[in-house]
DNA sequence: TTCAAATAGGATAACAATAGTCTTATTTTA
DNA sequence: TAAAATAAGACTATTGTTATCCTATTTGAA
């Protein structure tokens, strides 16, 4: 529940990346060997975000992706949008879905909104820059951590 | 991807329908029956509640369910916690979990545990109190709302 | 011109998680 | 003793996720 699914993953942690390799065209080969992660698995989700404007993708033989934006200007939600379809808490929150109407006695929409749309600014204040090593920007992001992640 | 269990949708569902009965006992069925909710999975659900100290039962033909603590000493995280065992963004922000161990290359843990801290933080925030009809508290929640939820 | 290495993309299989159902046992009160 | 309720395990069905396979196309270089 409530968990990204490796698209996602792949999706971020590609992009990140790319991002490393400073304007250089990568091979999803190299990724996915570096990374280990299935390439085919891995493709699908490059051309995902080749088709949604995130990266750019030279084809043939010394082909490969690049990104389209400086690491800053993508943010966890382009790669989101990209990748998924459904990425509501509930159903009734996605664009035309009609489930709340057929639900008289549910009274939980308006919370619920509220809820995604914090999660929503979650993932958009966050941008592969963000992402990149030896980056000090990420604690002073206004989502500040609390405790120490790693232990 | 990043969707609400029906399990926690039913459980807070239910949770709120028997805040409105202000101390009475509810029985599953009444609960199934005006919620529209299968009854077994709705009593999987509130099984699961009593046995977190959310709510408390009582057996035998007059039976049913009340609630253990008032409606603003419930918050969604203890309906979250009663029903799910794997409520992280990523597997490897769970306890115990050595997916990171396995994988050198992944860098994400801190940004994601950044992120998994503040919806936690969300469904903390809001309780059962907030859900009740005609509540005017909801719009000064923290996590305050920025559009109209419906429309 | 031919080959190798890369992306593009559809189809499908394998797997996992979720949701729902069924059955039986136990508890309680009238 | 019967009825109505919770308790709980087993099982099934459905859906969603993840991974794989296969073929086509593109590009550059030998
Ligand atoms: S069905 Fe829309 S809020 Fe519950
Ligand atoms: S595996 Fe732990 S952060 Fe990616």
């Amino acid at each position: 529940m409530l968990k990204l699914s490796k698209k996602v993953e792949y999706g971020i942690l590609a992009t990140q990346y790319i991002a490393t390799k400073n304007g250089e065209t990568v091979s999803a080969k190299e990724i996915a060997e570096r990374m280990e992660l299935s390439f085919d698995f891995l493709s699908k989700t490059l051309q995902a975000l080749m088709k949604n404007g995130i990266i750019s993708s030279q084809q043939g033989i010394h082909g490969g992706y690049k990104l389209s934006k400086s690491p800053d200007q993508i943010s966890l939600t382009d790669i989101i949008h990209s990748l998924e379809e459904r990425i509501t808490i509930v159903n009734c929150l996605s664009p035309g879905d009609e489930s709340c109407d057929k639900m008289d006695n549910c009274t939980l929409r308006n919370p619920f909104h509220v809820i995604q749309l914090k999660i929503d600014d979650l993932f958009t204040e966050m941008t592969i820059q963000h992402l990149l090593p030896n980056n000090d920007k990420l604690y002073s992001l206004d989502l500040s951590i609390k405790g120490t992640p790693n232990g």
